[in-house]
RNA sequence: GCCCUUGUAGCUCAGUCGGUAGAGCACCACCAUGGUAAGGUGGGGGUCAACGGUUCAAAUCCGUUCGAGGGCUCCA
């Protein structure tokens, strides 16, 4: 999430706060067998077996004991000693034998003392627990974290804390972590009314009330027109098929856990599709194509089920059904490269349209085991690299992070407070062309293989609904906002008027209403004004009279006796730029 | 799945020492007819997640189940 760039200094500072924890704990728990404390993204962790659980209280004892080890300005000391003498000195430590066990011999076994605590550390730290600032820390949670998180191992005491170089920048990070709060999309999900989820109605699966289906109206016919624009055709496929399919393309040999359980018909079992693609080979081999015909790009909004881990599922971020803005592009050899770097235009274009400025690329190359010809992995992971370089994309590579069946390019943006979320994803495959047979007649007559690239520009719609509501904590920009005006009468005596302009204003393409409830103006603005719409339009005896509207926005800016067409442009002009207000 | 936290009205939450359920918002009705972030009065609405136990008495104590949130990747 948010990757601050932790200086040397910090993590000293918070990788020296665990010992002192360490230290606190020890003190209340004598007992207590200790494992690992490292400094972490936002401050550190320590893990302990405990004579018995935590509870909220004991943070705060934990934390005083912190504050007056810390106030005793000890320095901490670095001392290297043999491996024996490591091992006698933890020998009622379960977890630190087994840690010095793992150190390499050629590696010298090093400890760092702080007054009475000393543990077995590869360091740095601090010079003296004066560095670290008392009011710069704050014990965040209690969590269980498996011995070096294997699920097999026993199940120990982790204790989460944050740490900074002063209070003001602790302060500043508890802000932060409370901006995160006030954007979390489930909360603004319920509060602007736009989804829900119902757990006895099956967990995972996502409702779109109708501001949250307004919302994917505007992103599905942006994304359809832009697709048409940009050389694609729609396809649509069933949501169910044959176990066939899924022997065929090879999903159910190692994928069959993440399926949803097959359904038996006329004697045949069907699943649920955990994937579009080999539905869209179906189209394909349904007719012999020359190289003439190439490339297809063929897009679909399709819903795909898969069986997320109870644990795992998380609002609209991980669901269990989910919409991808698929695309399958069937390519010859010669039209690899230039098909490449038109996906990843296109890739961009779409995220920088809703708002994504700051874009990285992750390029994934061939792991250990892998199908495909060697050369083809090769040709295709260049076509990445050049095309990302076309681009002037700042990338990293994933040396040996691709899948199987080919090399991919992931694109993650970053959103308004910084936290990085991973949409587009463009991969090869070399699996399924061949499981599924296809090919295409090139110029020379003979039967080839083509290129098949998966591609998903904004991942699925559920979770890039989610990010966007995250990223613009619920105050859409006009051309994806569900509601961009509300028409609000001074008084009953102007609803006439106010519902003439709304049927106008509709008219004109826009999302609209009047507010004719009998709450008082006022009222209506602050209802408007929370859910965040962008536009609210105040009419009273001089507007009615001169065809005039006074604007409010969102923002609180008020323009007043606007002429009513001048308005109707001005936010035609709003929407059609895509703006953020 | 496992660990911690948690579950009271549509939403946000209060409920002490066990004594039989409350507030604000939302909703409904009535009054008020208004100029830039909540007008007034009244009303309806809860098997206190479920089941079991202790007790004269359980939202409250104990047990089990179910759900939700956080964590289970950061390496001595």
């Amino acid at each position: 999430m948010a990757k601050v760039e932790v200086g040397e200094r910090l993590s000293k500072i918070r990788h020296s706060m665990s010992h002192v924890m360490a230290e606190a704990v020890l003190e209340m728990f004598p007992s207590a067998q200790i494992a690992i404390g490292p400094s972490i993204d936002n401050g550190f962790y320590y893990d302990f077996d405990l004579p018995r659980q935590l509870v909220a209280d004991d943070l705060e004892e934990i934390t005083e004991r912190m504050r007056a080890i810390i106030a005793e300005n000890k320095p901490f000391v670095r001392t290297v000693v043999s491996r024996e003498e490591a091992q006698r000195m933890f020998a009622e430590q379960t977890y630190k034998l087994e840690l010095i066990n793992a150190i390499p011999e050629d590696e010298e076994v090093s400890l760092y003392s702080v007054g009475e605590f000393t543990d077995l550390c590869r360091g740095p730290h601090v010079e003296s627990s004066k560095e670290l600032k008392a009011d710069a820390f704050k014990l965040m949670s209690i969590a269980g974290a498996y011995w070096r998180g294997k699920e097999t191992n026993p199940m120990l005491t982790r204790i989460y804390g944050t740490a900074w170089t002063n209070a003001k920048e602790l302060r500043l990070y508890m802000q932060h972590l409370e901006d995160v709060e006030k954007r979390d999309h489930r909360k603004l999900g319920k509060d602007l009314d736009l989804f829900s989820l119902h757990e006895e109605a099956g967990p995972g699966l996502v409702y779109w009330h109708p501001m949250g289906a307004r919302i994917r109206q505007a992103i599905e016919s942006f994304w359809r027109d832009e697709h048409y624009a940009n050389g694609y055709e729609m396809v649509y496929t069933p949501h169910i098929g044959k176990s066939w399919l899924w022997e065929t393309s090879g999903h159910l040999g190692f994928y069959k856990e993440g399926m949803y359980p097959p359904m038996e018909l006329d004697k045949s079992d069907y699943y649920a599709k955990p994937m579009n693609c080999p539905f869209h080979i179906m189209i394909y081999n349904n007719s012999k194509h020359s190289y003439r015909d190439l490339p297809f790009r063929w897009a679909e909004l399709g819903t795909v089920y898969r069986y997320e881990k109870a644990g795992a599922m998380h609002g609209l971020m991980r669901v269990r059904g989910f919409t991808q803005d698929d695309a399958h592009l069937f390519v010859t050899p010669a039209q690899m490269q230039e098909e490449i770097l038109e996906v990843l235009r296109f890739s961009l274009h779409m995220l920088k349209s809703f708002g994504f400025t700051e874009i990285n690329a992750y390029l994934s190359t061939m792991p250990e085991k892998a199908v495909g010809d060697p050369k083809r992995w090769a040709d295709a992971t260049e076509a990445l690299r050049e095309a990302i370089e076309a681009e002037g994309l700042s990338y990293e590579v994933d040396e040996g992070g691709g899948a199987f069946y080919g090399p991919k390019i992931d694109l993650k943006v970053k959103d308004a407070i910084g936290r990085e979320w991973q949409l587009s994803t463009i991969q090869f495959d070399f699996n399924e062309p061949e499981r599924f047979n296809m090919t295409f007649v090139d110029s020379d007559g003979v039967e080839k293989r083509p290129y098949m690239i998966h591609r998903a520009l904004l991942g699925s719609l559920e979770r890039f609904f989610g990010v966007l509501i995250e990223h613009y904590a619920g105050a859409f920009p006009p051309w994806l906002a569900p509601e961009q005006i509300k028409i609000i009468p001074v008084g009953e005596n102007f609803f006439n008027y106010a519902k003439e302009l709304e049927k106008r204003l509709r008219k004109e393409g826009f999302r609209v209403s009047a507010d004719l409830g009998d709450d008082r103006m006022n009222a209506k603005i602050r209802n408007a004004q929370q859910l965040k719409i962008p536009y609210m339009v105040i009419i009273g005896e001089r507007e009615a009279e001169g065809d005039l509207v006074s604007v409010r926005y969102r923002s609180g800016k008020q323009e007043n006796g606007v002429a009513t067409e001048a308005f109707i442009a001005s936010v035609k002009a709003t929407v059609a730029s895509k703006e953020q207000l």
